[in-house]
DNA sequence: AAGTTACA
DNA sequence: GATT
């Protein structure tokens, strides 16, 4: 952690094995702003259903904004440029920014804006966010669309955990010594929301990589 | 193990 | 069925 922090950033509400929570940041219309933002990125830059490194395809499907984006295959977990199709990653669009200084209150901006769509029955299980160079740096999470249950485990696997619901427009950050805890996402709710079209959730992630 | 499933 |  290279930079100051600014003042007046808000307070969460609660605060869960160090992550903090911040319910109904967004309200509605920042919402749905986001979302027309987001399918803006997911035109230009289509979600995947990645693989792991055993050659397991993950439920959740994922694109990427900005400088780089999270990808998974049989070469395993890793930052890319370029979206699988060789096209660049789109930019992290304006308003996902402004939320990332206002929560974090950090002068220097995410380069990396991960979305990933959970369509009925989609999970993903516990897992730490590893593979950035800094882990000062923290992490920002934004839920939009069906409620989703997140569980958050320890630093060590295999500990005892808690869990919680997320509704749209909820938003986590995860930094300090909850920076490398163990997270996941046992279900989705489907049909709590019609905010996504198709239905759904989709969650934004945003890193500083490097 | 950013996988799935089983089980108490 | 939900949860751990």
């Amino acid at each position: 952690m290279s930079e100051t922090e600014r003042p007046g950033r808000p307070a969460p509400a609660l605060v869960v094995r160090g992550v903090e929570v911040f319910p109904g940041l967004l309200d509605p219309s920042a919402q749905a702003a986001l979302v027309a933002e987001i399918a803006a990125v997911m035109a230009a830059a289509p979600p995947v259903q990645p693989e792991t490194r055993f050659g397991r395809k993950m439920s959740v499907r994922m694109t990427s904004a900005g400088k780089y984006g999270w990808v998974s295959d049989r070469r395993g977990y890793r930052y890319e440029t370029q979206h699988p199709s060789g096209v660049a990653w789109p930019p992290v669009p304006a308003p996902v920014l402004a939320l990332w200084h206002r929560v974090t209150g950090l002068d220097r901006a995410p380069d990396c804006c991960l979305v990933n769509l959970y369509r009925e029955g989609a999970k993903m299980g516990l897992h730490q966010d590893r593979d950035e160079a800094d882990f000062g740096w923290p992490i920002v999470s934004v839920s939009l669309g069906d409620e989703a249950r997140f569980r958050i485990g320890g630093i060590e696997r295999g500990g005892p955990t808690d869990s919680l619901w997320l509704k749209s427009g909820d938003v986590l950050v995860m930094g300090g010594a909850a920076r490398l805890v163990h997270h996941g996402i046992d279900r989705v709710r489907g049909g709590s929301s019609t905010l996504i079209e198709g239905g759904g959730r989709i969650n934004l992630t945003l890193r500083v990589v490097d």
